[in-house]
Order: C-alpha cells, then sequence, then structure tokens
RNA sequence: GGGAGUUUAGCUCAGCUGGUUCAGAGCAUCUGCCUUACAAGCAGAGGGUCGGGGGUUCGAAUCCCUCAACUCCCA
C-alpha cells in the first residue's frame, strides 16, 4: 500500500465518514451493556455551523468516542429545534421579498411556507456536522415539530395546567414590537444605551406653579394618569393631592405620593403612565389608577395617543420634543446612559405592555419540585465549571413566572379553547374541549369553539428533550428506550443558555420523570476573536467553519479548538491554533512513514531499542492514568495536551530517535512490530480527538485488517512498576551533552567520550539508550578518563565529557562560581528552616524530610562544584 | 443598584485543602542546524517581585483584609 509523502486530510475524511455510517457503528440500540448517552443541544433547524457548534459538538464528539471505545453503549442523539421566533421571522421576511405579507396569508398557507422553508433549508447543520466528524446515531435525528413531540408539548401543557401550574393572565409582559409577539424575561437582552433625559413641565390645575419631571420617554406622556412624588420630599409635600395638566394633552391629573419614588433621581417627580412601565403599573393597581395604553403592537403610536397617531415610537419622540419646545414646556434636556432591554431575536427595544398571556407559575413548581436547586447545589448534577452553580441558584432563587405563550404561528399551538361568549377550557382536540365546557356547564359544539391562536415559548419543548428524545413523555409514551438511556450522561452547552434551557431540562426531569435529566454539564466558552470580540455577522470576525474544515482538514480543526479551551473559558480563537493541530497531523504523518519505511532483519533487536520500549512503556502507562484523572474533571483541553506530548516528545523525538537504525540499515522486525503496537495504541488514544487520521494510519498499518478504531478498546494503564524516575535522569543527561555540544559549536554526528561513575546505576541501567540519543560512548573506568574534558552534573552524580577542543576556563569558572552563589544561597535557607525549632515542630514529618534531603542532596553538588573549581585555579 | 468571578512569562492558561530545587505547560520569541520521517521540522536557550498594599504563619502564588482593573449574570 502505497504512502504518501503528504497527509492529505480532504481525501480520506471523507472516505472513513462514509465507511463508518454504512458500517452503524455510531448506531445504538438498548442492550445488555450500561449505557452513555448524550443529547445534543438542538440546532436552530435553519442554522448553519458556525464556529460555536464546531467546538461543542467537538466535545460531545471527544466524550461519546472515547465512551464507546471504553465499552460503554454509546448514544448520541441529534437533532434540530424549530427556533419559533427566529424561523418565523426568517420566513416572514422571504416572503416580504416575494411581495407577499403574511397578513395576507391564513395560518394554514402560511404554515405550508413554513415547512417548505424548512424541507429545503432544514437540517444541514446536521450534514456540516458530519463533515466535522461527529459520531452521531443519526437513525434517532429528531425535530422539536415532529408529530410525536408536538403531541408531547401539548400532552404536557394540558398536564401542567390540570396540576394548576399553568395559569391564564394579564400582565406586563415583554413585548417585542418587531415580531409582534411577548419574549421571557430571559429573551430580553438588556444593553447600556444612551439616550435623552427631558425635563418636561407639567402646570399645576389647582395651585400656582409648576412640577417638574424628568423622562426619557416623552411619547408615553398622553398615557399619563398621574404625577408621583415621595411622601418624604419636603418640595413637594404640600402639593400631595392637587392637581397638573399632562402637556398638550391637557389631561388633568392628580399628585399622589408613594415612597418607591427616589428622591435624587431627577426632579424626584414621576409620571405615572401604567401602560408602559412595570414600576408605573404597579403603582397604577397600588392607586387603582386607569391604564391608557397608547402603543399600538407594532410599536406606533394608538388612537389613545391622541398625538402623532400611527407614527412609530422613536418618531414619535422627536416630534414630541418638538412640540413641548414649542409649546415652552420643556424645561431641558440632558444625555443619559440607562439599561434598555432588547429582543434576543429580533434586537428590537422591548415595550413593556399589558397583555393576556399564559404562564407558568414557577413558585409553586420550584415548591413541588425542590430537588431542581437541590440536586446542582449538592453535586448530583455536576456543573463544570463549579462556579456556575452560584449563578444558578441565585436564578433559582429568584426565579420569575414564566411566559410561555407567544404571538406566533411557527411553534407548537396552545390548547385552549375560546367559546363565543369568552368562556374558556384546556384540552388537547376540539372535542375533548367540548367536554371540558360541558363540565363548566356551557354547551357548545367543535364548531362553536376556536382554538387559542398563540403558539408557545420554543424552550416549552425543548426543556423536554432529554425524555421526548427517548419517546418517554406524553400520552403516547414508550419507555422502553428512556428507561435504558435516561439520566444521560452528559450535556454539553453554553453558559448562555444556564436558564434558557438548561435549568428547565431539569425542571422537566424531575417533574415529569422525577430524575435529573443529565449527570454532568459541561459549559464550554464563548469563543471570541484575538481582540476579545465576540465572533458576529456584522463585525465579519467569524471564520467559516466549513472552509477552515476544507483548509486543514476536520481533525486539525478540532485539535485546534479543543486546546485552547478549558471548561468555561473563553476561547480566543487565532488560526494559528489550528495550524498547530495540522503540524501535528504532518508529525503523527511522518512517524508513521518512518516505521513503515524500514526494511527489517531477523536479528535481536538493540539493547537501545529494548531500553527504550522500557522507556516508552513507562511514560505511556503514566500518560494513561494522567489521562483518566483529567477525564474524570473534564479537563478535555489537558488531557489532549497531555497525549500530544507523549506522541511528539516521548514517541516521536525519543522513542522513535532511539530505535532508528543508522541510514540505510535495517532493523529487527521485532522493534518495527513493536513500533507498530505502540503507534497502534498512541492512535487508539488519539482516535476520540481526531478520529480521522488515527483510523486511516492504523489501517493502512494493517492493511485494511485492523478493527475499526470506532469500536476497538480505549487503552488500559497497567500497575506495573514505573521506570520514570530512572528514565529522567538518563533524559536530563541526554540533554546536557546536546546543550555542550550546542554551546561549543560540535557537530552532533562527532561522537564524545563520557565517563560515568558506578553510583549512577539510573543512567547505566539506559546506557546504550543514551549512547544512542546522545551519541556518546561511555566509558566506566574512572582512571582512564582523560584531562581535556569538563564535568556534568546529573543529580548527585559528576559525569565527565571529554572535549577535543580547548576549553574557556575563565567563562567556566564564571558559570561555576554562578552555580556555587546559587547553592550556597539555597542550601543557607534550607538550614535556616531546618534550625528553626517551630518549623521542626510543627511541620509534618515528611516536609521536615523532604527539607533534609534537599539539604543532602544540595550539599553533595556543592562538592562536586567547589572541587572542581579548585581543579581550575 | 444587587450578585458572582477573574488578575501568574509576549499570548492562552495549569498550579487541589499553605511546605518537593515551585514558580510550570503550550504557543510565540531568540540561537544553531536544509543531520534523507517530518523546515508544518531538529537541537538548545532566554522570558515572571504570581495586579498594588497590608496582615496571619516557622513558611504565602495559595488563607484574611484593603485598593485597582477587567469580565459575566441579574434588576
Amino acid at each position: 500500500m502505497e504512502i504518501y509523502a503528504k497527509y492529505n486530510p480532504s481525501d480520506i475524511e471523507n472516505k472513513w465518514y462514509q465507511h463508518w455510517l454504512s458500517q452503524k457503528y455510531f448506531r445504538s440500540v438498548p442492550d445488555e451493556r450500561p449505557a452513555y448517552t448524550i443529547v445534543i443541544p438542538p440546532p436552530n433547524v435553519t442554522g448553519v455551523l458556525h464556529m460555536g457548534h464546531m467546538l461543542n459538538n467537538t466535545i460531545q464528539d471527544v466524550l461519546i468516542r472515547k465512551a464507546r471505545k471504553q465499552g460503554f453503549n454509546a448514544c448520541w442523539v441529534p437533532g434540530t429545534d424549530h427556533a419559533s421566533i427566529a424561523t418565523e421571522a426568517k420566513v416572514v421576511k422571504l416572503l416580504a421579498e416575494k411581495g407577499i405579507p403574511k397578513s395576507s396569508l391564513t395560518r394554514e398557507e402560511f404554515l405550508g411556507h413554513a415547512f417548505e422553508w424548512k424541507e429545503k433549508y432544514g437540517g444541514i447543520i446536521l450534514q456540516q456536522l458530519q463533515k466535522l466528524g461527529a459520531s452521531c446515531d443519526w437513525d434517532r435525528t429528531r425535530f422539536t415539530m415532529e408529530p410525536s413531540l408536538y403531541e408531547a408539548v401539548v400532552d404536557v401543557f394540558v398536564d401542567l395546567f390540570k396540576k394548576g401550574l399553568i395559569y391564564r393572565g394579564t400582565k406586563m409582559v415583554n413585548w417585542d414590537p418587531a415580531g409582534q409577539t411577548t419574549l421571557s424575561d430571559e429573551e430580553v437582552i438588556f444593553k447600556e444605551t444612551p439616550d435623552q433625559l427631558f425635563y418636561v413641565i407639567y402646570k399645576g390645575v389647582d395651585f400656582d406653579g409648576e412640577l417638574m419631571v424628568a423622562t426619557a420617554r416623552p411619547e408615553t406622556i398622553a398615557g399619563d394618569v398621574a404625577v408621583c412624588v415621595n411622601p418624604n420630599d419636603e418640595r413637594y409635600q404640600n402639593l400631595i393631592g392637587k392637581k397638573v395638566m399632562v402637556p398638550l394633552i391637557n389631561r388633568e391629573v392628580t399628585i399622589i405620593a408613594d415612597d418607591y419614588i427616589d428622591i435624587e433621581f431627577g426632579t424626584g417627580v414621576l409620571k405615572v403612565t401604567p401602560a408602559h412601565d412595570i414600576n408605573d403599573y404597579n403603582i397604577g393597581l397600588k392607586y387603582n389608577l386607569p391604564v391608557i395604553d397608547t402603543l399600538n403592537a407594532d410599536g406606533t403610536i394608538s388612537e389613545a395617543g391622541e398625538l402623532f397617531v400611527g407614527q412609530d415610537r422613536f418618531v414619535a419622540r422627536k416630534q414630541w420634543v418638538k412640540a413641548l419646545k414649542e409649546a415652552n414646556l420643556l424645561s431641558k434636556q440632558e444625555n443619559y446612559i440607562h439599561n434598555v432591554g432588547y429582543s434576543e431575536r429580533t434586537d428590537a427595544v422591548v415595550e413593556p405592555r399589558i397583555s393576556t398571556q399564559w404562564f407558568m407559575n414557577m413558585q409553586d413548581f420550584m415548591k413541588k419540585n425542590p430537588e431542581v436547586l437541590s440536586s446542582v447545589m449538592n453535586d448530583e448534577i455536576n456543573f463544570y465549571p463549579a462556579k456556575l452553580k452560584n449563578t444558578y441558584r441565585h436564578w433559582m432563587e429568584n426565579v420569575k413566572d414564566w411566559n410561555i405563550s407567544r404571538q406566533l404561528w411557527w411553534g407548537h399551538r396552545i390548547p385552549a379553547w375560546y367559546a363565543t361568549n369568552g368562556e374558556w377550557v384546556v384540552a388537547k382536540t376540539a372535542e375533548e374541549a367540548v367536554v371540558e365546557f360541558a363540565k363548566k356547564s356551557i354547551t357548545v359544539t367543535t364548531a362553536d369553539i376556536n382554538q387559542d391562536p398563540d403558539v408557545l415559548d420554543t424552550w416549552f419543548s425543548s426543556w423536554l428533550w432529554p425524555i421526548s428524545v427517548f419517546d418517554g413523555i406524553g400520552e403516547q409514551a414508550d419507555k422502553t428506550e428512556l428507561n435504558y438511556y435516561y439520566p444521560t450522561n452528559d450535556l454539553v452547552t453554553g453558559p448562555d443558555i444556564l436558564f434558557f434551557w438548561v435549568a428547565r431540562m431539569i425542571m422537566a426531569g424531575y417533574e415529569f420523570e422525577g430524575k435529573m435529566p443529565f449527570k454532568n454539564v459541561y459549559f464550554t466558552g464563548l469563543i471570541r476573536d484575538k481582540l476579545r470580540r465576540k465572533m458576529s455577522k456584522s463585525l465579519g470576525n467569524s471564520p467559516d467553519a466549513l472552509e477552515l474544515i476544507e483548509k486543514f482538514g476536520a481533525d486539525s480543526v478540532r485539535m485546534g479548538l479543543l486546546l485552547c479551551s478549558p471548561a468555561g473559558n473563553d476561547i480566543l480563537f487565532d488560526e494559528t491554533q489550528i495550524e498547530q493541530g495540522r503540524n501535528f497531523c504532518n508529525k503523527i504523518w511522518n512517524a508513521f512513514r518512518l516505521i513503515q519505511g524500514w526494511a527489517t532483519h531477523d536479528q535481536a533487536p538493540t539493547k537501545a531499542a529494548n531500553q527504550a520500549k522500557m522507556f516508552m512503556e513507562s511514560q505511556l502507562n503514566a500518560a494513561l492514568h494522567e489521562i483518566e484523572h483529567l477525564f474524570a474533571e473534564f479537563r478535555l483541553s489537558d488531557a489532549l495536551m497531555a497525549t500530544y506530548k507523549l506522541i511528539w516528545d516521548d514517541f516521536c523525538a525519543v522513542y522513535l530517535e532511539a530505535i532508528k537504525p543508522p541510514y540505510g540499515e535495517a532493523i529487527a522486525s521485532a522493534t518495527q512490530k513493536e513500533a507498530q503496537d505502540i503507534l497502534h495504541q498512541l492512535m487508539s488514544l488519539l482516535h476520540p480527538y481526531m478520529p480521522f487520521i488515527t483510523e486511516e494510519i492504523v489501517q493502512l498499518m494493517y492493511n485494511g485488517n485492523a478493527e475499526t478504531l470506532v469500536l476497538s478498546p480505549y487503552p488500559t494503564a497497567n500497575n506495573t512498576s514505573k521506570n520514570a524516575l530512572i528514565s529522567s535522569e538518563a533524559l536530563q543527561l541526554v540533554t546536557e551533552i546536546r546543550n555542550t555540544r550546542n554551546t561549543r559549536g560540535l557537530s552532533p554526528k562527532e561522537a564524545l567520550n563520557i565517563w560515568v561513575p558506578e553510583t549512577a546505576q539510573a543512567i547505566l541501567g539506559l546506557l546504550d539508550f543514551v549512547e544512542k540519543l546522545a551519541n556518546v560512548v561511555i566509558h566506566t573506568d574512572l582512571s582512564t578518563k582523560p584531562q581535556n574534558g569538563m564535568p556534568i552534573i546529573v543529580g548527585t552524580n559528576e559525569i565527565w565529557v571529554e572535549l577535543n577542543i580547548a576549553i574557556d576556563v575563565d567563562k567556566e569558572r564564571e558559570e561555576l562560581e554562578k552555580e556555587k552563589a546559587y547553592y550556597d544561597g539555597f542550601i543557607s535557607s534550607v538550614r535556616k528552616k531546618l534550625e528553626n525549632e517551630r518549623f521542626v515542630q510543627n511541620a509534618k514529618p515528611e516536609v521536615v524530610e523532604v527539607e533534609r534531603k534537599k539539604l543532602a542532596d544540595a550539599s553533595d553538588k556543592l562538592l562536586i562544584i567547589e572541587k572542581r573549581l579548585s581543579q581550575l585555579q
């Protein structure tokens, strides 16, 4: 089989992915093995792959591939969600471009267009995930709006309503005038926004004088029903109960008093506009004030607004200001920065609006399901990083009722039914609704009632995801699969949807299954650019994910993303990180070519090769232990780094160099086979991170007869004694010798003679290994050592190197003096510690022992240094 | 305004309940090498008063206080 000199990922990645698919390696069905389950955070069905998806799904793939190789029945469930507001907005825009306004369509016609769009573009992102190598069980692909999941959502709504946890209420909600729908609190993004504060004059009616009111929203003045001051505010006490005139509208309103008012803010006078501010609304309730809604659903001024009717709220604001100025009712205006809520999806400024909506009663829900909070706090569900537990608790303890209705068509339609007299019931179907009406002694037929036109919040369907993908919820539930796969093991997602989704899945898990939905939640960081800016379309700082894969290969992209992404830390993306991945592929590929390219003979392996094998086995063993520990803490980035160093440093730089025969010579076939075995294990270890190149190498190495790395067992550590310490002294000597060559300009090709004392057993045990790596000849008879040389100190051993060049005595003395000074200082500090009775008494015995050892070792070294110095005199 | 977190080498980050010759890793940088697996490489090297100040302790990157800067969440 021909092995290409350059590794070319694009040639092989598609080949292997198709092979894995055709062999159904990612398929999972329940069996006797323990399950290891991950459900994908469903991306928007009309979305395209971006950097965040790649990071997130690479992490999931690493976890699931490792589990699969470790003998679990690994099941990674893919799918998409319908993204109600985002998708509807997209479809509305598309239709508008064709000249079709949404208002001209019936609900059914609109949904027809939406499904058409979904069929055409939906699921592209899942194909893109395949390019990344994602080992999902594609036969399980789900969609939040497919019929059975749709039905489950409706069933859950009816169930929660019957339990009294869902209610219909008229409250102030967040209104998105662009999407023309309500939003939950979580969908409102507060941003500091520069604005203007206007000081508006309200003339007294039954007193001589005026009040000044500071407001950022003069366009809502028409909705004023009172002005309010603090009862303790001496400036206004005598005016309480008197009347002022609403500017330009000429309506008389009363001056009321409430200690909610901040005396310091503005002029200490608040205009009370219950229809357009939550605080004003509460004051209105308290004092039984009327509500005048001066805005339409699309954010234009309504008839009730009297002035500038039909104008957009921001246009109207300017006109109000102009009109107030002309009427001499504007005292002044000043710059003002405050937090303004924006719609997460449409970025429109959110309007507080009184509206009748459906809510979930969170207080009662949490009382019923205290585990939602406690399971996270006591680590039954683990958060990585754990610091997000605090954020979670804070939100849970202050959780507000969840507004679950949306004035959209794309989504799960609310199963509530209205009779013409305004009475309503909740029921799954119109037929059942008729029965419910009958219970209320209302006689209707299905033709007499109308279903609620609104749909449910997208998260009201995706909170069921870990249950619904296994068909475990709703009236049609079949819990066979759920019982096997649930609770799932890990959830990998971004911290930005901690409340939207993670918290609500935990709620659903306890409410409907009485169990947590997952054991571990791994929060990835946000991907930012080098300048720490979020990646966004408008900035154009986000690289095209698929182009990156095309250019570098999926393995390189995966490695580049993982290397710089410890859990919870933002990752600062830079293409050089992916180059590191590419370089690593190149390195592995060349190591493979080296091994495969050797001619072999049947003689015994060299001693150096045997020692190298010992070294490599001990390094591999240590690394396997370390990597298991790192995985247990979800430190994937560190685990990959450990694997990287094991392959690059230990395997390539040390092991292969030690077994490599001189140019043109053959290698013992046993040694070649050992090298292949080790490479095979390393590829298996690396496979979860870099699935393609590892599979390619292993299959080439064994002519396509190797078991696929997707399924072959993950390497396991054994408990054989570690030779790590021995190796470190030997390698230290190698480095010292190379350094000696480097600083003196000696060629690495020219062998050096060195003398090693009998006491240096650690080094002599790997004598041949050291000779090979450092290109030296080791002598042990110290009496033969020549004068023209210099010592190298390794541990407490003095090793003598013969140098056939003149030695710069002054320079060496200078260096030795430096070292001597260091050890003098070191010894005196350790000695001081040991002479301190309180240290000896208080410190743990082991610590004291270590200090004694430090003193002894340092003293030995100092002796060698001093001896050498005296020789140089 | 309320809460949480971060600050260690040029960059990104490890350093667990104070004590290994504790100040580390990767990348970047510098020096020398086109040594037939790999220049996408090889062999070396240099970088840090652990944000400032104070304290506890025999001993502090690690614990406490304080100041400063930055980030996130919530209203």
